[in-house]
Parts: C-alpha cells; sequence; structure tokens
RNA sequence: GCGCGGUUAGCUCAGUGGUAGAGCGCUUGCUUCACACGCAAGAAGUCGCAGGUUCGAACCCUGCACCGCGCACCA
C-alpha cells in the first residue's frame, strides 16, 4: 500500500485516473450486455465552443447520473458528440476571415468557404471534447458522434423528403424574421424581445381632395414611410369615418395612397391612425393582403435602404435612415413631432441586432403530433423536473406556429430540393434523398436547414438499430431550461413522429423518461454569464486550481434544483477544501495500519460513538437514495458533506482517538474497523459527484482491487445487536456535555491548547468508562467523575443532560461569574416561558398530536431543572 | 395583459405545519500527536408586506409589493 502524501495534488491524480479508465475501457456501453440499461444523450456542445460553468454543470450531472447507474449494475450508455451549430460557426468564421483577409463568404464562393469552416472546424474542434474529459465525464468516447457524420447527414435529408411527402414540410411565401447582419432566416424561437428606449414619431399625411387637411400618424418607423401603400383607421372610428375610401399624400417618394377602414387597428395608439407597410410588418403584412394593397420592399438584405427613388436615403443604414428621413420631412415643410417611446424589438439571438420582418420564400414544417407531444408530458409518461416546466412546455405547444426551417446560410444541410433549370421539360421541384437522374437540368436549393432541425434527431439517430434496441428511449435528459423550446420539445415530437423505438408503442418512442432541467448560472451581481461581459471564469483554470473533483462537488452543492446560481469562486473553494478534508481523513486512517476491505463490526465491542456514527451513515445513506430519486443533486452534496466532515471527523474520530491511542488491542481495531466502514462507505457515495479522489483513496486504502465505479453503493449497516437507541442517546448527551465544557472554557478565557481540570457531577449510569473519552474532547487534563460535587463559589458551571459541568481551574471574578449565570437564567427562562405558554393551552394539549404535546413536556421539564440548577449556582455563588 | 419562479443571518443559499439552519464573512482563542484548504467557542434573523385557515404558520390559502424569466402585445 503506498503511503499517502502530506497533501492532496488534484492536478496530477486526476488526469493518471481518466486515463486509466479510458484504457480499460470503463465507460464503454455493451448492447448484448444482461445488465438493465441505463442511458443518456448529451446535449451535443458546439463543435467549435469551449467549456463553460453551464456545461460543467450540466455534464457533472449527467456524470453523476451515469456512475451512480453503474454502481447499481447497469450497463451505462452516455453518447456524447458534437453540433456543427450552423449559424454560430459560420459567423465565426466569417468573423475571422473578415478580421484576417479582410474577405466576405461571397468573396470565396461557397465550395471555398466550406473548405475554410472545415479548416477551422478542424483545428478548434474538439477542444471542449478535452475539456469534458477534464472534468471526468464517462462519456463512451467510442461512439462519438457529429451532427455532420455521413450517417447523420443523410437521416436529417431522409427527414425532410419524408416529412415534404407527407405535406407537413412546405415551401412558401411569408412573413419571416429576417437577422440583416447574419443574412438569414430565422425560427420565431431564435428572435428574443427587448425592451427599448426609443421615439414615437407623429407625421402628418396631406389628404389629396383636401388640401390643408392632414391624418396625423403615429410610427416608430419613419425610414419606411416610401414603403407605405396605405393608411388605415378603425372603421367605427368617428374622427377618420369620412376620409375611409380617399386618398392622402405619403410625405416621402410622394404618392397618392388610400385610406382605408380596418379592424385590427387600435383608435387608443398614438392619433389612432397606422401607416400600412406590407413588406416591413406582420400586421400590416396582413392587413395588405385582406386590402389587396401592394407590397413595397425597401430595405436590402443587409439592413440598408433600397429606395432610388429617393436618392438621399437609398443605401443609408435603416438606423442612420432614420434620423435622416425625419430631417427630409422637416425640410419639405412637414412638421414632426418626437415622444419618447418605449417598446420591445425583437433581436437576433445570434447576432444580437433587430430583426427585419420580411417578405420571402422559405421552407416551413407543419409540427406534427403535437396533441400527442402534450399527452406524454400531461400524462407524466415523461416527467420532467422541475415539474414546473410542464407548463412552459404546453403553453408553447398550444399556441405552436410553423417552424421555418430553411436557412440562407452555407454551413450546415443542405436543402435536399431542387429545381428545374429554365430551359428543362420538368414542372415539379425535385425533392429527394438523391439528386435527380439528369443534375445538369437542375439547380439545388442553396439554403440550409436550421441547425435544430438536425438536433431533434439527436436522442436516436446517434445510434444504430441494436444500440436502440438497448439503450432506446434514454433513461433522463439533462438540460438548461432555455432550449426547451428549441430542442426538448421537438425531440419528443421527433419521438413520437418517426418511431425509432422498439415496438410502435409510445412508450417505446418518446426520446427520454425523465428531463431533469438545470439552473442558470449567473455571475455574483446575477447578471447572465457571457462573453461580451467577461464574467464568465473558465472552468478549466477553476479545475486547475481547485480540482476537478473540487470543481464537481461545489457546484452541485451550491446548485439548487432548478433555480437560477449565483457563482462565486469562494463557494469553489468550499469544494476543494473538501477534498482535502477527505484526503486527510483517509490518512489519519491509514497511520493507523492497513485498512480491511472487508471490515467486522461485532456489536458488543462498538463503543456508543461507533454506534451513533454508524446509525448516522444509515440515514445518511438513506437520504442520499431519497434525493437521488427526486434529482436532488444538492441535497445528496450537503449532507454528504455534514455526515463526514461533523459526524464522521469532528465527533467520531476525535472520541475514537480515545481506543486509537490506549493499549487495548480489541477495542482500538474496533474503533479502526468502524473507519474502514464509514470511509469506504463515504467513498463510495461520493464517487459519482467526486470520482478521481474517490477511486485514488479507494486503491490507496486498499479498499479493493477493483475500480470503486463497479462497486455497489453502501447498505445500511445492520446495528439490529445492539441497543442503538440508547447507545445513541448516551454519544449525544456526552457530546452536549462537551460542548457545554468547550463553551466554559471559552467564556473563561481559558486558551485551547491549555489543559485544563473539570468536574462532572453526574450519577448517571456507564458514565465512568467515558471519562478518557470526555477529557480528550475537552482537551482536558482530567475530567473528574464526582457525583457529590460541592463546587466553591465563583466556580463556572454549566448544565448538561448528563448532570453539571465545572471549570474550577480558573476561578472567574464573582461579578463576571454572575452575569453569565444572569444571562444563561434569562435565556432558558425565556425558553420555558415559551413551552408552558403552549402547555398552558387547553387546546393545544387537546388536538396537538401526543408526541408533540409529550416532547414539550420533557422540554418543559429539562428546563425547569436546567433553571433549578442555575439558580442553584447563583445563590451559592452570592 | 397571461403564466412561471424568487423574496430566510452582512453574502450565497438550504429548510419545513410543532425549539430558525449551513458555508463564507465577522469576533475570540488555538501551529492540541490527519487536516490552518484546519480545530474550538461566539455574535448575528419581526423568515418581503397585509389578511385568512389552524391549538400552532417561515411553511398552507388570498391579496399586494419588489426582483428575475417566459408568452402575448408592441403604430
Amino acid at each position: 500500500m503506498a503511503e499517502l502524501s502530506k497533501t492532496y495534488d488534484p492536478r496530477a491524480v486526476e488526469p493518471r485516473w481518466y486515463g486509466h479508465w479510458l484504457e480499460c475501457g470503463d465507460f464503454k456501453a455493451d448492447p448484448h450486455s444482461p445488465k438493465p440499461a441505463f442511458s443518456i444523450v448529451i446535449p451535443p456542445p458546439n463543435i467549435t465552443g469551449v467549456l463553460t460553468l453551464g456545461h460543467v454543470l450540466n455534464n457533472t450531472i449527467q456524470d453523476i447520473l451515469a456512475r451512480r447507474a453503474r454502481m447499481l449494475g447497469h450497463e451505462v450508455l452516455w453518447l456524447p458528440g458534437v453540433d456543427h451549430a450552423g449559424v454560430a460557426t459560420q459567423t465565426a468564421v466569417e468573423k475571422f476571415l473578415w478580421r484576417t483577409e479582410k474577405k466576405k463568404r461571397r468573396d470565396l464562393g461557397r465550395q471555398e468557404f466550406l473548405r475554410r469552416v472545415v479548416e477551422w472546424q478542424d483545428k478548434h474542434g474538439g477542444i471542449i471534447i478535452e475539456q469534458l474529459k477534464r472534468l471526468g465525464c464517462s462519456c463512451d468516447w467510442s461512439r462519438q458522434r457529429y451532427t455532420l457524420d455521413a450517417e447523420y447527414v443523410r437521416a436529417v435529408e431522409g427527414i425532410f423528403v419524408d416529412l415534404y411527402r407527407k405535406g407537413m414540410i412546405y415551401r412558401g411565401r411569408r412573413m419571416i424574421n429576417w437577422d440583416p447582419a447574419a443574412q438569414t432566416a430565422l425560427s420565431d424561437e431564435e428572435v428574443i424581445p427587448r425592451a427599448q428606449k426609443g421615439s414615437l414619431y407623429y407625421v402628418r399625411y396631406e389628404i389629396v381632395d383636401e388640401p390643408g387637411r392632414f391624418l396625423e400618424v403615429a410610427t416608430t418607423r419613419p425610414e419606411t414611410i416610401m414603403a407605405d401603400t396605405a393608411l388605415a383607421v378603425h372603421p367605427g372610428d368617428k374622427r377618420y369615418k369620412d376620409l375611409i375610401g380617399r386618398q392622402a399624400w405619403r410625405p416621402l417618394a410622394r404618392e397618392m395612397i388610400p385610406v382605408i377602414g380596418d379592424e385590427a387597428i387600435d383608435p387608443e395608439f398614438g392619433t389612432g391612425v397606422l401607416k400600412v407597410t406590407p413588406a416591413h410588418d406582420k400586421v400590416d403584412f396582413e392587413i395588405g393582403q385582406r386590402h389587396k394593397l401592394p407590397v413595397i420592399d425597401v430595405l436590402h438584405a443587409d439592413g440598408r435602404i433600397n429606395c432610388p427613388a429617393l436618392a438621399e436615403l437609398d443605401g443609408l443604414d435603416r438606423f442612420a435612415a432614420r434620423e435622416k428621413a425625419v430631417e427630409l420631412l422637416r425640410e419639405g415643410g412637414s412638421r414632426v413631432k418626437l415622444e419618447p417611446y418605449d417598446n420591445n424589438v425583437g433581436f437576433s439571438e445570434r447576432s444580437e441586432v433587430p430583426i427585419e420582418p420580411r417578405l420571402s420564400e422559405q421552407w416551413f414544417l407543419r409540427y406534427p403530433k403535437t396533441e400527442e407531444a402534450l399527452a406524454v408530458v400531461r400524462e407524466r409518461l415523461i416527467r420532467f423536473f422541475p415539474q414546473h416546466w410542464e407548463k412552459v412546455y404546453a403553453q408553447w405547444l398550444e399556441n405552436i406556429q410553423d417552424w421555418c426551417i430553411s436557412r440562407q446560410i452555407w454551413w450546415g444541410h443542405r436543402i435536399p430540393a431542387w429545381y428545374p433549370a429554365a430551359n428543362s421539360n420538368a414542372k415539379e421541384i425535385h425533392v429527394g434523398v438523391e439528386p435527380p437522374p439528369d443534375p445538369q437540368n437542375w439547380t439545388q436549393d442553396s439554403d440550409t436547414l436550421d441547425t435544430w432541425f438536425s438536433s431533434w434527431l439527436w436522442a436516436y439517430e446517434t445510434m444504430d438499430q441494436e444500440t436502440r434496441r438497448k439503450f432506446y428511449p434514454t433513461s433522463v435528459l439533462v438540460t438548461a431550461p432555455d432550449i426547451i423550446f428549441f430542442w426538448v420539445a421537438r425531440m419528443i415530437i421527433a419521438g413520437l413522429e418517426f418511431r425509432p423505438g422498439r415496438s410502435d408503442e409510445v412508450e417505446d418512442n418518446i426520446p427520454f423518461r425523465d428531463v431533469y432541467f438545470t439552473g442558470l448560472i449567473r455571475d455574483k451581481q446575477g447578471r447572465k454569464m457571457s462573453k461580451s461581459l467577461g464574467n464568465s471564469p473558465d472552468p478549466v483554470e477553476l479545475m486547475e486550481k481547485f480540482g476537478a473533483d473540487g470543481l464537481r462537488f461545489a457546484l452541485m452543492r451550491m446548485a439548487p434544483s432548478g433555480q437560477d446560481i449565483r457563482f462565486d469562486e469562494k463557494q469553489i473553494e468550499e469544494g476543494r477544501n473538501f477534498a482535502t478534508k477527505l484526503w486527510n481523513a483517509a490518512r489519519f486512517r491509514q497511520m493507523h495500519g492497513p485498512s480491511s476491505a472487508s471490515p467486522t463490526i461485532a456489536g458488543e465491542s462498538l463503543s456508543i460513538y461507533a454506534v451513533q456514527v454508524l446509525g448516522r451513515l444509515n440515514e445518511t445513506i438513506a437520504a442520499v437514495q431519497s434525493f437521488y430519486d427526486d434529482y436532488q443533486f444538492n441535497a445528496v452534496a450537503q449532507h454528504l458533506y455534514e455526515f463526514f466532515w461533523n459526524d464522521y471527523c469532528d465527533w467520531f474520530v476525535e472520541a475514537a482517538k480515545t481506543q486509537i491511542f490506549a493499549e487495548n488491542e480489541a477495542d482500538k481495531a474496533s474503533a479502526l474497523a468502524v473507519m474502514d466502514l464509514v470511509l469506504s462507505a463515504t467513498l463510495r457515495l461520493l464517487h459519482p459527484f467526486m470520482p478521481h479522489i474517490t477511486e485514488e483513496l479507494w486503491m490507496l486504502l486498499g479498499f479493493g482491487t477493483d475500480s470503486i465505479q463497479f462497486v455497489s453503493p453502501p447498505a445500511a449497516v445492520d446495528l439490529e445487536s445492539v441497543n442503538a437507541m440508547e447507545a445513541r442517546k448516551f454519544a449525544s448527551q456526552i457530546y452536549e456535555t462537551v460542548q457545554a465544557g468547550r463553551n466554559l472554557r471559552a467564556e473563561a478565557r481559558v486558551p485551547s491548547n491549555k489543559k485544563v481540570r473539570f468536574i462532572l457531577r453526574s450519577s448517571s449510569a456507564g458514565m465512568g468508562e467515558e471519562m478518557s473519552t470526555l477529557a480528550r474532547l475537552l482537551n482536558a487534563e482530567e475530567v473528574e467523575l464526582d457525583p457529590g460535587y460541592k463546587p466553591a463559589s465563583g466556580v463556572s458551571m454549566a448544565v448538561s443532560p448528563l448532570g453539571e459541568i465545572f471549570l474550577p481551574t480558573t476561578i472567574t471574578d464573582k461579578s463576571t461569574e454572575c452575569d453569565r449565570l444572569d444571562k444563561e437564567i434569562a435565556r432558558i427562562e425565556g425558553e420555558l416561558k415559551t413551552v408552558r405558554a403552549k402547555l398552558g393551552s387547553q387546546s393545544f394539549v387537546d388536538r396537538a398530536p401526543a408526541p408533540v404535546v409529550e416532547e414539550h413536556r420533557q422540554r418543559e421539564k429539562n428546563f425547569g431543572e436546567q433553571l433549578a440548577k442555575m439558580k442553584q449556582a447563583l445563590e451559592a455563588l452570592n
């Protein structure tokens, strides 16, 4: 057995064990195994991404679940992979190109640009995979998948073709969300509303047949006036009724436009007159449809004004044009009134610029199986943790809109649709996984598919038939709630629609049984972690500083389930400290001889302290099990932390030193056996959270020759043969007495290292045997047991459950001691009053459950006795 | 406007119908034979506000306030 070094160095230990596990193939999943299956698919990180604390949280939870399942004897598949992340990756490469070569993607052309993206991907891709390995993730890396793997691409295309043939996918010219920076269409989910402080512009339109009369319009977008094709008022609005059907002058790119009446107008808003701009607003477009208005598009794809008729604005950026438009109006003699105005503007989630509603030819998916998707969650066939996310999910599905799935970017799955060349005979478009047989007569659609259109197959398309038979549906999905629509909901729909399961039954086709939603990690001030704020710590640095295990444990301990997490590095330090504590506790054990892999504990030789710690261990084991069932990882971590640090280290080990340093070999062996038992159990309970250090200690202490990874979690210790209740009660009474004594000592200002003499006035049975332990815990020279002790005046006294404890060596001055006693008496009197008030209430005695009443009676008695003793002491003093 | 979270010690957060908890920070004393990344003692809270249910409410119900999030609206 190797000797444990004085300090624990995770930087050396962690990579060593991880490498060893990989070599042994410990994470490989066998689809032919007879063991019950447990499976998770990783939420694939972006191929060019780097590890964030969010990933650490997410993947630590998955690793904990995977490792716990392995220990419980399951065949575990944790399937890893990466996502090509269309827009994100393409944007990153475009930025790089611009920075280094001052080139845009069109300068290179599609083929060359894609070659550059692959080059970039090969250089930066895979970093995050290495970082996940550093964290200790037990993924089956031999099965790593990529959303652009050849088979995966084929599957995505196949699904597109299938849905097209079923009529669920269609192509159409509709209003979509246009990102002028990325120059692509987006889905509704990719648009995030942001509150903006803007202005409301009041602009007057002159009535054609009644010069001098104006209709005033309130608008936030004067730069689109040239695209107005009508003014609209509510048909019932008395102010404007007579104008409906007449014409007004459009003040920019001067033209006559009709005044129409439409129910969609809110007479209360602004002036009650709306300028109708069908090309640049969804509602306006609908009004335009109803009234057969022309559509004039005055914006280029990049957000610049496209209006040759108005040279002053043509080519200007949309925001510059806004100012300029007002200027032009004023120059033209038009009054323009400004009013500060707060409104919400939709921003592109990726490029962080305001999106433009735009009329455009795109591909759409009419979602299948939405009713079924609602039902499987409503009926808890798929369980959400925390459950309240069910409501958010349902709300989305109930108001679901068709999904715009085409993107005007190059990086991704190209849409498998071909259009006949102008000179060809074909009339229909060709949609198929295979190109048409005479490709020279066809042109493939230049667009690609939304990245999420490939991700929604992730739960099963990453598995071959054989693997699916064993591991699909997966056991649990661990993800952040911000992708509940993007990914979780769509995966459920995909599972229900494409039925990849072993049978046609719904329960075999849902993608997962449980979904665990993590919280979001925020910084100390509560802000979201973001690159631009620079408030996102590098987890790799944290691992170097505190160890992967320290980081994992700390993060789990501070992450309440489903609640956002405020990150503070100080808390990670606690994780590291806990690892060190574990290490040193093991080191202490090792100093007293070799450990036993299967310690036997004989009931009759157990000290009361041993029974107490074993009892607490049993409680901890039970608590851990039940918290796992509810995915309450913070509670699991917290219970293990408290049990090990308080119950084991602070109390048991300190008390057991009496036996360990004494002559009696049998007692010593018993204490060491209990240590082995508790250490072995603790290591196993902690292993899913802290895989490296627990493996290291498991081997160093010789608890097994095989890896801790596949050892069963500890079962409750059988305490039938001892009177556990009585022993535990006695032990806690001793501990309480110790605390009373320590308090006396501190109050008397006796330095911690000074050996003093205590006297315990107690007639409790069996007290004599525990005096040496009591003395050790009090760091006393001696604790004298004297049932008839009569203290001299000025001797400090404290009441304990076993009697009274006195500290006679340092006689404090009388008034100090009186003050101390007075304070103590006042405190106890307060407590007593509360208890008596309760017991004095007839209704309490009648209605409260008997054990509660009994407990209060007991407390009354105890307080009463304590009070009497304190008062006696006070009198003796005077 | 609708919905979902949250509000507990200076900070970060547990908690649960029956004596208010942890870690950090703070004060005090300790290099006591595993650990100063440690040990011991201590100070510190009208559990957001107001009602209600109950013998008893931090906990259950109702309303309100504030913070965060989602959806809808957004001329």
